[in-house]
RNA sequence: GCCCCUGUGGCGGAAUGGUAGACGCGGCAGACUCAAAAUCUGUUGCCCUCACAGGCGUGCUGGUUCGAGUCCGGCCAGGGGCACCA
């Protein structure tokens, strides 16, 4: 018998694919239609195993929907711009754009080896003049509805990677790629306004029901909603100072009032106060870094002003200046109240401030409660507080709202954490910006006619600094407007702009616009997202604002780009290392006897913890090795095989080995069923063995189904190894065809899975059609459910046995039949039973 | 510090409140083989037992229930997100 050469099958399948254009689609069906995207790659120049994991789950989904009679939507891309080419630019002195174009080409011959089921007419890079110039026009037309604007802020300076960076790309105070720690810097930038729909992105998670809770609560928590009070205090300078508080109900606990060292007030009295002003400076040195944060102790400097407490005239406060007071959230003002506020209670003790409780526990009592280290943010009763004295905390936020609005001194008000998208990039290899600076007529958008704004075919990586500033020509332009002499914006957008709205175009890639209305409609949202969890935040918040941004231009009708997101875990591995510390690859160790030891010697070198697969820790495994050994239809069983899709995934060579020794098993049965006869041929009464395997195969189907329609992949596995087994035990007393039509169904099965294995199963056993044009297996219901069952008989909670019954056997039947078990009588040693419960068709408990 | 998630055999993991451990790996025994690999068959949570029969088991600890891996409370451990956000 000879056996499965993946190699020469999978090259056969993927041609014959190819030329019969199988997953080319139409934008024009009567079937009903699924978009399937996986998170498009970064054309590194090769795959890894995230990738495999990635996109063959996108695959098995989008092959799936296909036999299941939809017109699918399954293309591929790259997100081209960015870093890398630029530092390979400036390392090997290559143009950005060859390095990047010949990694896609490597890459995607590595992806077209996977066989995926992928429309390739839809292909585009980001970097495709002919995709970022959309992208230009989509910068002016939100310039042009608002969206976007240029200003002057506190930004994130990457000083490894000379370039701002958003908020959502600062990660414990470093930059998200470089880790460097990030510098804060006032600058002139650009940003899209995604504030402008807060409240829209919180409040449409609530419908995104296909998405995981844990990202949509990230987001949440990233949004930042709190609702709170904003009041004035009146200043002993004449001045008012606006602070915001979420905790109103506290008011009479007040002990000072701060405002940030970036506050107008402060900056003002600096003016005119040598020591305020150095101590602004000094709070501006320190860093964003989380080592500053975490160490830098409070700090203050009275003013000598001080604030009237809104109730009572003769109540005065004093007003610092305080380092931990930020002038981006509320107002940059707070007023302190150390009782209930960690931060107010550091900083009033070492200031010797007052602390005086006016929240008390259930069980304090209010006159002799007092803070200790910890303030006190629980729940329960005012005290101290005059007129609140007694109200729970609601009652209190409100009563104080309610009687400082009344003044007119005061604003219910809702803030937020979320800030504006900083989206210009120092960087040379991005989209250019497509706006122009004029001395005249200030910033002006590149005209529509004038668009692309190309880069410049060559640029020059030495020193610092943007090549496309130290350009020669290419910034000087005549402004639009006026004619006279301008320059461009040099700036480039954030990447992250890129993969905002690139699903959308997808729709139609020929389309003359950014995003055809027409394809739009049909296909989106995106049925199934498919990607990492590292995107919870960043690219998955900007494409919900983007979509909104392209909603409002009239390109789309929808809000939400992706209505299922799937998030996938990662691939890991385990390390190994050397006595003296350093790291080993997988290829040089060999394991004997539960250790493990440098190939060809007896060197012994340390197991470590899997991790994920990085360069660092040298334990990649490359994915074309595999594919070169086994096959792809093995590497992407592997990846869908025992773990569940969302949790970390361990490699491991005999993980591998497993999954090709189950192919080469479908295959010998597949060789040893040729002959029997065709599925059709008329058997008679089906019964016994051979109903058993018929109904086997039924519920196989169900379950597979099911599984599938849920992203359970490790359990569609499971259900398939399943149906192999009974396969494998059924013996030529059942009739050959019943026994030819279930290893028929269970080629359908693995599919779209191991989609070259099944079409050369397909075909071995005598199908001129190709299982990619075959309808998904249905199961029939009555064949799915057995008519004798077997439950459980327990004795108070016990298990004491197991009886066949009928399917839907009376309860007064099924507890005789309960009784009369030997096991049970046992159990009871003679005594009556006090109750017997029965669930039909499940489970009997006899309480005794 | 705040918020969230997860704890099940030697391992990956199954299990609408109803027979815990499906399926896979690994182990053990056997068949085939001169031998090995591959393949096939049986077996495999722990304890006691020759066996039958028992007992104990889903991080710990209470509770709800006829019945809890699953629901509720408290703890412990691991992982993740946010982090001077008023």
């Amino acid at each position: 018998m000879a056996r499965y050469n993946a190699t020469e099958s999978e090259q056969h399948w993927q041609a014959v694919w190819d030329e019969r254009q199988c997953f080319v689609t139409s934008n024009d069906s009567a079937r009903p239609k699924c978009y399937v995207l996986e998170m498009f790659p970064y054309p590194s120049g090769r795959i890894h195993m995230g990738h495999v994991r990635n996109y063959t789950m996108g695959d098995v989904l989008a092959r799936f929907r296909r036999a299941q009679g939809y017109n699918v939507l399954h293309p591929m891309g790259w997100d081209a711009f960015g870093l890398p080419a630029e530092n390979a630019a400036r390392e090997k002195g290559v143009n950005p754009r060859d390095w990047t174009y010949a990694n896609i080409d490597a890459m995607r011959a590595q992806l077209k080896q996977m066989g995926l089921a992928i429309d390739w007419t839809r292909e585009f890079a980001t970097c495709d003049p002919d995709y970022y110039k959309h992208q230009q026009r989509l910068f002016i037309e939100f310039y042009k509805a608002g969206l976007v604007y240029r200003a002057e802020a506190d930004v994130n300076w990457d000083p490894v990677d000379h370039t701002v960076l958003a908020n959502e790309q600062v990660i414990d105070g470093r930059g998200w790629r470089s880790g460097a720690p990030v510098e804060r810097r006032k600058l002139s930038q650009w940003f899209f306004k995604i504030t402008a729909y807060t409240d829209e992105l919180l409040n449409a998670l609530d419908r995104l029901d296909r998405w995981p809770d844990k990202v949509r609560l990230m987001q949440k928590n990233w949004i930042g909603r709190s609702e709170g009070l904003r009041f004035s205090f009146n200043l002993s300078n004449g001045e008012t100072v606006d602070v915001f508080s979420t905790r109103p109900d506290t008011l009479f606990g007040a002990s000072f009032v701060a405002l940030s060292p970036d506050h107008p007030l402060a900056e003002r009295l600096a003016k005119h106060d040598a020591k305020l002003a150095e101590f602004v400076a000094e709070c501006g040195r320190v860093g964003t870094a989380e080592e500053a944060i975490e160490t830098a102790e409070k700090m203050g400097y009275d003013t000598g002003l001080t604030a009237t407490h809104p109730f009572d005239a003769d109540w005065q406060l004093p007003v610092y200046v305080a380092n931990f007071v930020l002038m981006a959230y509320g107002t940059g003002a707070i007023f302190g109240c150390p009782a209930h506020d960690q931060r107010d209670l550091e900083f009033a003790r070492k200031y010797g401030l007052p602390v005086l409780p006016v929240v008390v526990p259930e069980s304090a009592d209010p006159k002799t409660f007092e803070i200790g280290k910890e303030a006190y943010v629980g729940p329960r009763r005012l005290a101290n507080s005059r007129f609140l004295d007694g109200m729970d905390v609601e009652s209190a936020k409100n009563e104080v709202a309610k009687r400082l609005e009344a003044q007119g001194k005061a604003e219910r008000t809702v803030h937020y954490r979320l800030r504006d998208w900083l989206v210009s990039r120092q960087r040379p290899w991005g989209c250019p910006i497509p706006m122009i600076r004029c001395g005249k007529c200030g910033l002006v958008p590149v005209k529509e006619s004038d668009l692309p704004v190309l880069l410049p075919d060559e640029l020059q990586f030495k020193g610092a600094g943007n090549p496309l500033d130290s350009h020669p020509t290419w910034k000087h332009v005549a402004c639009p407007q006026c004619d006279g002499a301008a320059e461009r914006e040099t700036d480039t957008c954030d990447t992250f702009v890129d993969s905002s709205w690139y699903f959308a175009r997808f729709c139609d890639t020929r389309a003359d616009g950014p995003v055809s209305r027409k394809a739009a409609d049909y296909w989106l949202p995106v049925d199934q997202y498919i990607g990492g969890i590292e995107h919870a935040i960043l690219h998955l918040l900007y494409a919900r604002f983007f979509t909104r941004g392209l909603h409002r231009l009239g390109y789309t009708d929808v809000d939400e780009p992706f209505a299922g997101l799937f998030t996938q875990g990662m691939v890991c591995h385990e390390t190994y290392k050397t006595a003296a510390g350093e790291w080993v690859e997988p290829v040089d160790v060999h394991k004997r006897g539960g250790h493990a030891f440098l190939n060809g010697t007896d060197t012994e070198v340390a197991v470590g913890h899997s991790e994920k697969m990085s360069k660092s820790k040298k334990n990649v495994i490359a994915p074309e090795t595999i594919i070169d050994q086994y096959g792809a239809d093995t590497i992407r069983w592997f990846m869908l095989s025992d773990t569940p899709p969302e949790r970390d995934v361990d490699w491991s060579a005999e993980g591998a080995e497993t999954c090709w020794k189950f192919a080469q098993r479908i295959w010998r049965l597949v060789e040893e069923a040729k002959d029997l006869p065709p599925p059709r041929t008329p058997v008679g009464n089906v019964e016994g063995a051979a109903l058993e395997l018929r109904r086997a195969t039924h519920r196989a189907i169900a379950a597979v189904t099911d599984d599938l329609e849920n992203l359970r992949f490790n359990r569609a596995v499971a259900q398939i190894y399943t149906l192999t087994n009974t396969i494998s035990a059924a013996d030529a007393s059942i009739p050959g065809a019943i026994r030819r039509k279930a290893l028929e169904t269970l080629v359908l099965l693995i599919g779209p899975m191991m989609p070259h294995l099944a079409e050369s199963g397909w075909q071995a056993l005598g199908h001129d059609a190709l299982v990619v044009d075959e309808s998904w297996p249905k199961a029939d219901p009555d064949l799915v459910r057995s008519d004798s069952i077997t439950i459980a008989v327990q004795v108070n909670g016990k298990l004491r046995g197991t009886m066949e019954i009928a399917r839907g056997m009376e309860k007064p039947l099924v507890e005789a039949a309960a009784l009369a078990l030997e096991p049970v009588s046992r159990a009871l040693e003679g005594k009556a039973p006090k109750r017997v419960i029965v669930v039909p068709d499940r489970i009997v408990n006899i309480v005794a």
